[in-house]
DNA sequence: TTGAAAGCGATACCAA
DNA sequence: TTGGTATCGCTTTCAA
């Protein structure tokens, strides 16, 4: 492999100015520039990214977290993450995978070796207790998410209290007087998970507001979980005429198991999914839905990450507002027609 | 940030001798031994990665290369990528995540740059361009796959041959002899899918061997898709009584339009999947399934790198054998049984 | 059993 | 506009 060295030596010029010609960092000659790229392509010269780190003190890396759980959706991870890859190469930074198992330590032992420029990570939860650890790191972090405290840490995501509202004034517009929450599984909520409680707190005002009567179930996603929610649903809010479903696991088994019940949707109940686009276009029938803008937020946590990198100013917490498509499974109530 | 230099101070030792604490590498007193590892946890250090790697010529870094286009199975690429992590994090090393859109540049860019110490590739095609690239590395790679040519790069897979051949000779010994497969979508088979391929072929090679009456058919995992395919199979192979269905994605969706046309599964037709044990599991009905099993793939990749990376000899191509499970949706068929 | 010191391959400061 | 060179923090050979 060939150093700077040899570029240089190739070239006729000094090493700085071959360092200096690929950072940009200072004016060189149209000719030395030629003759030194020249050299840099003769040669096949890549600089050895551990004596830059080195040097330089930046490794053009950053981390990211991502949950390994199987709660929680995995082809939204996938998203988030292909979306974090993409961005961070448009600026020349690659990505350390990490798993959420590893818990602080693994933060912290990739923040201490220098391994990373930044960090960013996902599934955060209220009380996260990787927070304070974040907090003493020398590398800035950015959370996709929305812990209670988030005193000092960049925060960006989907405003999923807004995204709640916004599915239930479109189900109020229609006329529907009776909407159940079918939310994540009860594991989701038990560790405190950012997105659900917004979600959920979101669901409430704006059900006070828009003087709804509402209830909410957690779902787990199987089978019996989807049918045991459902009788919940038909039990505790008789006469109920649309359902919200913020559980992209069991959303398909949702509609099998109205369909299974002869409910059909929409005539005779409106569902409105929380969930990626391609998801509410895959569904049977095409689902209303409220999109989760996976690849928006990861570019936006790496574009944060940049900032914070160089000193840019930043606002510290992001949410992005939802967007509602309205497609084929919501429609005003049967009883508002009769 | 501590450094070698300042926890040598705090010990009273040379640097030297705090870095054979650290690597063992040499025998060390064990008085010595307490008191390099006390200052080690007193001043929090942790060697500089970038340091290490410069004067070791060694990273720890793995680099996974993953598909992000969604017509290949995103919950099991991921499954594939989380295995990797952890079974790397055993070895003491992290992973780098690429993605394949970045192609053969990708690779050389951070194997040229001395980031990563190996190479994991994911979803290889049957004539992988980026084959020749791999093998002009200083870096050892992994395929997950296998290729037409894999001369002399490690590859890790499921015997997807082997795999069909258990399906169709389960089907077979329940008394089925008209079968069909319902396979991924046609992109996948266009662009040489290793995977894809190789179960074709199983299957072909399988359907004579059993003397079964036979057919494949690609299946784009979309509603429409599902239907035609159906369709076609339904004219081309009348009284046909089981299928075999490659693709995760349409799973469900084949389910339900054998519902929806009044089949019952298993009494009218068998339905044996090909995917990993928990999609088999949380489908309507648990189905009879072939496993894919990514977990103990993806650590086979790792644990064969690790082996490269060290000289050890290894197996250059190693295939797993296949599991049948039989569930609910596999019986034998209704003519048989009248 | 331990230490001294020469690299590893860049960056960036100080000069010219 | 360019060059010289100290420096980053560690590993490892050579000596003792």
């Amino acid at each position: 492999m060939a150093t700077i060295n040899d570029v240089a030596r190739a070239a006729g010029v000094s090493p700085s100015t071959v360092s200096y010609v690929l950072s940009g960092r200072r004016p060189i000659s149209a000719g030395t520039r030629e003759r030194v790229q020249a050299a840099i392509a003769e040669l096949g010269f890549h600089p050895h990214a551990g004596a830059r780190a080195l040097a330089s003190s930046k490794t053009n890396v950053l981390a990211l977290v991502v949950p390994l759980r199987t709660d929680v959706n995995v082809p939204v991870i996938m998203q988030f993450a292909t979306a974090v890859v993409t961005a961070s190469r448009v600026h020349n930074h690659d990505v350390l995978l990490l798993t959420k198992d590893e818990g602080t330590a693994g933060l912290e032992r990739v923040a201490h070796s220098t391994m990373v420029d930044a960090l960013i990570v996902m599934d955060v939860e209220r009380d996260d207790v990787r927070l304070t650890a974040l907090r003493t790191l020398k590398q800035p972090s950015v959370l996709i998410g929305l812990p209670e405290d988030p005193a000092g840490i960049a925060c960006v995501d989907l405003d999923f209290e807004a995204a709640a509202a916004e599915a239930l004034r479109h189900l109020a517009w229609h006329g529907h007087r009776r909407v159940a929450l079918v939310g994540p599984s009860p594991a989701v909520y038990k560790r405190g998970t950012s997105y659900a409680e917004r979600f959920l707190t979101g669901f409430t005002i704006a059900s006070a507001t828009l003087g709804l009567e509402t209830m909410t179930h957690p779902c787990e996603p199987d089978r019996e979980g989807v049918r045991a929610c459902l009788a919940d649903i038909d039990a505790q809010l008789p006469g109920v005429t649309a359902l919200v479903v913020h559980n992209e696991e069991a959303l398909r088994m949702v509609l099998e198991e109205l369909q299974t019940a002869g409910r059909r949707v929409p005539a005779d109940i409106s569902v409105v999914a929380i969930c990626p686009r391609d998801v509410a276009l895959n569904m049977p029938l095409p689902l209303t839905s409220v999109d989760i803008p996976a690849h928006d937020v990861g570019g936006l946590a790496v574009e944060t990450a940049m900032r914070l990198l160089d000193g840019r100013s930043i606002e510290l917490v992001r949410l992005l507002p939802p967007t509602l498509v309205e497609r084929k499974s919501s429609a005003p109530p049967a009883t508002a027609a009769d």
